[in-house]
DNA sequence: ATAAAGTCCTGAAAGC
DNA sequence: TGCTTTCAGGACTTTA
């Protein structure tokens, strides 16, 4: 699930806890803490005030008033949620914070891929250093100048959190769907047209997909269509393909995107 | 049993 | 040729 929109909504759920007070931080499964154990998070997390969280691709960041930042990853399956402290825990809720004994903030994560870590600045700017600029703030010209040279497939490109920060499995084919590209074209073969429309169409369907806060499975995108047992193109009825580039499932349209 | 929306690591290919 | 960068695929983990 989590590309840059569902992200973005477990931002929202972070602002509306508001600037609370982490009162009690209970582990229910060490294996979501990447670099940090068990103690240390109680200990330096525990009797702090929650700041302003803020978001970098698919990364989250929660700093705490005048001590470190929990970093949050989402990895494949992850999801954060607020609720009453009395709401019954979930399965898969690995990390609960109480704020203000009022408030329950919950990591959920079925497969333990990524994680939550608790850093300081430098360890935060090593992150953001290993990222492209965050696809919902870049534009036209860039976009261009980050494809180019790129003797890949563009859909790798996209993907590659290091050159674009944000798109996931889905967003880069409902993207390349959208402006008509095959997801093996090389990047660096792209016009300045093509890019100019890839970019319009990641415009499109980020801001429609923050919204939802997630790749919206609509039957009029291709997201809504890739798990069906006969696919087909919700613009031309054509039947989609289905293959494995860069080891991801990858769904595209053969006459609309030759 | 297979496949899944995440990233990291590896060996190989491409480029200078 | 040799070094560096870039690429594609597999590992990781858990469950439906």
């Amino acid at each position: 699930m989590p590309e840059l929109p569902d992200v973005e909504g477990f931002r929202r759920v972070l602002i509306a806890c508001g600037r609370r007070c982490v009162t009690d931080i209970e582990v229910r499964d060490a294996g979501v803490l990447r670099g940090v154990t068990e103690k240390r998070l109680r200990k330096d997390g525990e009797g702090r005030r929650l700041g302003t969280a803020w978001r970098h691709g698919k990364w989250l960041f929660a700093p705490m008033d005048g001590g470190p930042t929990l970093v949050f990853h989402f990895g494949m399956t992850g999801s954060l949620w607020c609720c009453s402290p009395d709401e019954p825990l979930a399965a898969h809720d690995r990390l609960v914070l109480t704020l203000d004994d009022v408030r329950s903030l919950r990591y959920r994560d079925q497969r333990k891929l990524q994680g939550v870590q608790l850093l300081g600045d430098a360890a935060v700017g090593r992150i953001l250093d290993g990222l492209g600029p965050d696809a919902l703030a870049v534009d036209r010209a860039e976009l261009a100048e980050l494809l180019s040279g790129r003797r890949g497939a563009v859909k790798s490109a996209l993907m590659d959190q290091s050159v674009i920060a944000g798109l996931g499995n889905l967003l880069c084919d409902e993207i390349l769907w959208r402006a008509r590209f095959a997801p093996r074209t090389p990047a660096r073969d792209l016009s300045e047209t093509a890019c100019r429309g890839i970019h319009a169409a990641m415009g499109r369907v980020l801001r429609s997909s923050v919204r939802a806060g997630c790749v919206p499975p609509r039957r009029s995108w291709l997201t809504g269509r890739r798990d069906d047992s006969e696919p087909r193109c919700p613009r031309c009825r054509g039947a989609l393909c289905s293959g494995r580039l860069a080891g991801r499932r990858t769904v595209w349209c053969p006459h609309c995107q030759p």
